[in-house]
DNA sequence: GTCTATACCAAGATAGAC
DNA sequence: GTCTATCTTGGTATAGAC
């Protein structure tokens, strides 16, 4: 059986997931983890924030890896950006369209008012940025393009969950997809035109 | 003087460009646009969720306006895009990083537990998508490419937004910027070569 | 490490005088 | 159309027994 602690996150990431941060209280999360009060300040003395920042920092290590799975299993990298989005869509359709991502909308809640959870989200985005520039850079694309499309990448991502969880359709988020195709076969025809 | 009821507007506006929905209250609402709690039922007889939906529509219409301004302005498609993202990207740095959007993150907030706000963010980004869509049309794209063009439009500026606000930095929407001016470019290179 | 009770405050909304 | 007082609920956090 998961251990309190992990009840604790997993059930925090759900809620915000549906709610949003300002949107979830700590009753909610407490009764969805079946933990009583004192346990979660236990393990969380910082209460709210604290337990927040955990999530954030967790669900963006697990992101990640979950790129890096799918860009190994795919034959080249437009497939493997396809295979992402093509992901991101079937979960949302799955999930009846609870976010496939906490810490867009918490970047968001949060970033004028609360210091260092803005710097928790934004170190996740950093580090997805990177992880898919080194990518790129594998494949041969200057520094420089593999960046800029790798921001392009995160941001279209997030933008595509926006649009799609208004819609409560997955559509937008494979029309996203096919774009972000052209953007890498647009930047690996200069690398293999050399 | 503007009237209570726009004072209203424009506060909650502002409010939640740096709180979000969950995290604004009312209280902050009646005390930024110097209203009684009773002209705020006056106006709004349905509460929070009356005025939300107001603020949602007033200013997806105001944004639509302002796209076709910097549209119509612009010599050219692929010019209109870079307008469009660096004057978000200079809105950023002139109001210390306040969301340039209250609706992307209202969106992300709301979409599982009230239908009717969800259904309001829903029609504001399918009527910028339209709009860009027109246009795109109108340069000669066909119907179908217009249509992804514009939904990756949307989509990349709501997540530069995302990234923007937890980088506190503007530059994450100037690069997604041009990657959007490099799909559009790719996309009229097919038009001209007919 | 767990559990219950509770303190304290802010939320949204309503009532009714003016 | 404005204003104040107030109702009710639910928020975060703490205390202290077990």
């Amino acid at each position: 059986m998961m251990g309190t602690r992990d009840r604790l996150l997993t059930a925090t990431n759900e809620l915000f997931r549906r709610h949003g941060y300002n949107g979830t209280s700590l009753k909610q999360v407490t009764a969805a983890a079946a933990a009583p009060t004192g346990s979660l300040y236990h393990f969380f003395p910082g209460g709210k924030d604290e337990l927040t920042l955990a999530v954030i920092t967790t669900s963006g290590e697990t992101y990640r890896q979950l790129f890096e799975l799918i860009a190994d299993a795919a034959a080249d990298p437009a497939n493997a950006v396809t295979d992402f989005f093509e992901a991101a869509a079937t979960v949302l359709e799955e999930t009846d369209y609870i976010d496939p991502c906490p810490i867009g909308t918490i970047a968001r809640e949060v970033a004028s008012t609360n210091e260092s959870l803005r710097q928790g989200t934004d170190r996740v985005f950093t580090s997805w940025i990177d992880a898919a520039t080194s990518r790129f850079e594998g494949q041969g694309i200057p520094r420089d393009t593999a960046q800029q499309l790798a921001t392009t990448l995160v941001a279209a991502l997030e933008g595509g969950f926006v649009l799609a969880r208004a819609k409560r359709d997955a559509e937008p988020l494979r029309t996203v997809g096919r774009s972000m195709r052209d953007l890498v076969d647009q930047a690996m025809e200069t690398v293999t035109a050399k």
